[in-house]
DNA sequence: CTCGTGATGGCAGTTACTGACATGAGGATA
DNA sequence: TATCCTCATGTCAGTAACTGCCATCACGAG
């Protein structure tokens, strides 16, 4: 039952390093699915297996952002306002990335270089977006307001990790999310 | 230089029209590009001069979208606060869906129902969005300021049109935005 | 020892999409 | 009128993503 992998263990997670080390190597589009397979010492018919299509071995990571965004949030004190909450839960997300702005900047060259990529992260922000809204509801927040405080905190979120991967100083995601959800409430009173 | 069509005229417009007959009738899925092209009196290959992809037949109207929104933009006095100028720019541009709801239902139902072509609708959001945070700065505002106010401004306009679509009653879109941007403030200031 | 399970391989097929070249209608020009 | 030129379209071959189906084979359970 926890016998692990028969075969060459973590065949996942083989694909992957593969498809990073050729897609930095020699580009998105130029590697083929097969390739990917046959460096991770796999077939082609497997990876398909393991994820949907070529673009999802990229985004294997974004699960791990939705769970602790939602678990956070579960902790929160239901009198917090909702703004507050969203802030928490996000900046929660955000802590995630610590330490990691040269991977993260490594992927996002290859990202921001593929319409196809930028699709997919886009329907994946979309779905953390999603959640959180359905986390907001449950938490009694009415719609569209849930709806609204969830797209403002994913807003603050993404463009805050824009700048972070821009940044020359080394501050963290954390610490740019936190001053974003300021600068959300200042342009959104009109100043 | 005005000459108009040599052939058979609007092969552009026979091939959007025959691909959404197609798609209503037998699925997205279920019909190929081969399909689209047999039915507008064309080839598979000339579809593809029209269009990038499969997808993007679905996706004609964005620019109208687009265009209005820069052109109110442009035109409003650069003292109004950056909240108000996209408060006035998107319901122009959510002014353009009056009436078009049964269509944009029609629509919306095919697009719902592939992840493909959510992927795309998300990728012409995010254009939208960079348009009109690009206007803005163009206007004077300061970045993140200029993407967040971007972001929440279509986020009002794309929540609205979800509840316009299933909204009972009959009331334009350009009224939903207009509350929506009332209920952004309320969120943002904490209430 | 046998049998079942589950991850993998092998393979054929479909379809989206592309590059290269051919065709032919109509307008411009001599 | 005759000739050329442009450009939307047709034709065809090719690539690569993805799928369905069946075979294989290591391993654990009995």
């Amino acid at each position: 039952m926890e016998g692990m992998s028969r075969w060459s263990p973590n065949a996942r997670g083989r694909l992957e390093q593969a498809a990073y080390e050729l897609f930095l190597d020699q580009g998105y589009e130029q590697t083929t699915v097969a390739d990917i397979a046959k460096r991770a010492g796999l077939t082609e018919r497997t990876f398909f297996r393991h994820y949907a299509d070529k673009r999802e071995v990229l985004f294997g990571g974004s699960a791990a952002l939705r769970d602790e965004l939602l678990r956070v949030l579960e902790g929160l004190p239901p009198a917090l306002p909702t703004i507050e909450a969203v802030r928490v839960a996000v900046e929660a997300m955000s802590s995630l990335m610590n330490g990691r702005r040269a991977v993260a900047r490594e992927r996002h060259r290859v990202v921001a270089a593929h319409a196809d990529l930028q699709e997919r992260e886009l329907i994946k922000r979309a779905t953390l977006t999603a959640a959180l809204a359905q986390a907001l509801h449950r938490r009694g927040v009415p719609e569209p307001t849930a709806s609204l405080a969830a797209d403002m905190g994913m807003a603050v979120f993404y463009v805050g990790f824009g700048h972070w991967l821009d940044d020359p100083a080394d501050r963290e995601l954390v610490e740019i999310v936190h001053e974003g959800f300021d600068q959300l409430k200042a342009v959104a009173s009109g100043t």
